[in-house]
DNA sequence: GGGCATTTGTGATCGTCGTCACAATTCCCC
DNA sequence: GGGGAATTGTGACGACGATCACAAATGCCC
């Protein structure tokens, strides 16, 4: 890993106070639920790079990712892999494997040090059953999940080429940084995880990234990369520039 | 289209007499969730090559399939086209997008004539918010609908070459097929259509299969193909032959 | 059965991307 | 600050697949 955030570990006791509570599923519950939550969850920690859970393995139930940033990914025969999706704070992991009772179908990594509470799933299958309004929301939580998985497939089989996957996902991460610092994206990956994200080489990266330099669209110092012609990058990515 | 198979038209008036009932999500509910069901939905018919909906629309509601097959594909900018699944009877349109309330990510296209149970947005999540079985089914058929997702993004992403992809599709074509006639697969698609089902282009898919046949790895009779060896086309499709 | 549209087969060509190989740079720990 | 590991830069090359351009065949309607 390129970087590793100093992120501080405040344990946090109950969903009750987390601060997540107002704006995450399964955080934003409301009264008895909630405290039946409470109940039946239980918190665990990881360190960083610990794995949460493999692919190939059963689901041994719900989690509720309290905190830090953990990583999806599935490995192929050849050895490869690719990275599905980062998974932030507030997020639930293993949610359909747990649900339909198949098998993990990635592997789950944290990428800094992470605390998540566990539900283990015959429990939430009945909690699910008992609370109509938790119920709603795991229906919520998948309905977003699977729109991710959609995007997702969208940009694999639609792209021409992996410039414009690369160019689509520059945008999606500038996209998601805060707005006093627009343009500002903070890279905490390392060429090989960002090809891993695009389905390609690594060497692909480094060179798209040369390519994009010298055409002026971004520029690069450190871990920091600027985003200096948004409209070009727009253009590469196939979108009409919004200017 | 290759083939238009003459599926008789039997109109199914209600959920309780439909043959799906038994094996399929939101068929097989049980006394007043299902009488519920009944009143809110409505049947409607489709001509074969008739559109659902189309990517970009609002959804105006679940369908719940009951007769012949739909089509769901994703257009890219280039003008290009993606088959994401064929669906069939007793699988539901639409959930995704109604129950989170964005956008059609996909078209839905009629194969064959189709019939289907529409249930109005507002209709449809009171009925999950009031009958905790039905939201439990939901979360099924989510966590389904997920995990073929996940499936579909594992072999875009990690097959080496388009002939891969091409024997896996085999390989599942010839899993579906009843056991009376095991390796006799129909197929009801034109070369362009499975290319769109792959992501590639048509000539690839003409020369794939012409490489198979000269391998004799299949064997083409109009339209229903035959496996001739089946762990070749299992080394292929990059998976240890289980002979 | 003739004629038209659709589907399929096949060659030629070219660009993109994956791979190998190795050098340069950066990071990190002692 | 030195040394080793990890990360990044870059050239060369080959293979796969996308595209264009037709010809052949099949299906279909009057």
């Amino acid at each position: 890993m390129l970087v590793k955030p100093p992120i501080g570990l405040s344990i946090i006791e109950s969903c009750a106070t987390c601060k997540l509570r107002e704006e995450r599923l399964f955080c934003n519950l409301k009264g008895v639920a909630l405290q039946q939550l409470e109940r039946i969850k239980f918190s665990t920690s990881y360190s960083a790079n610990s794995t949460l859970f493999s692919e190939g393995q059963p689901s041994s139930g719900v989690m509720i990712l309290c905190q830090g940033r953990v990583k999806l990914s599935m490995s192929g025969t050849g050895g490869n892999t690719a990275i599905l999706k980062i998974v932030e704070p507030g997020e639930v992991l293993g949610l359909s494997s747990t649900v339909s009772g198949i098998l993990h179908d990635t592997t789950a990594e944290a990428l800094d040090p992470v605390q998540v509470n566990i539900i283990r799933r015959d429990d939430f299958l009945k909690f699910l059953a008992d609370y109509p309004d938790a119920c709603m929301h795991a229906v919520q939580e998948l309905s977003n999940t699977h729109n991710t998985a959609c995007h997702e497939i969208r940009t694999l089989t639609l792209s021409q080429s992996v410039a414009e996957r690369f160019a689509k996902l520059l945008l999606e991460w500038d996209a998601k940084t805060p707005e006093s610092s627009k343009g500002r994206i903070t890279v905490g990956f390392t060429h090989e995880e960002v090809a891993q994200l695009l389905g390609t080489a690594r060497e692909v990266v480094s060179r798209l990234i040369g390519d994009f330099k010298n055409k002026r669209v971004i520029q690069v110092k450190g871990a920091t990369w600027v985003v200096t012609n948004r409209s070009a990058l727009q253009k590469i990515a196939g979108i009409q520039p919004t200017h």
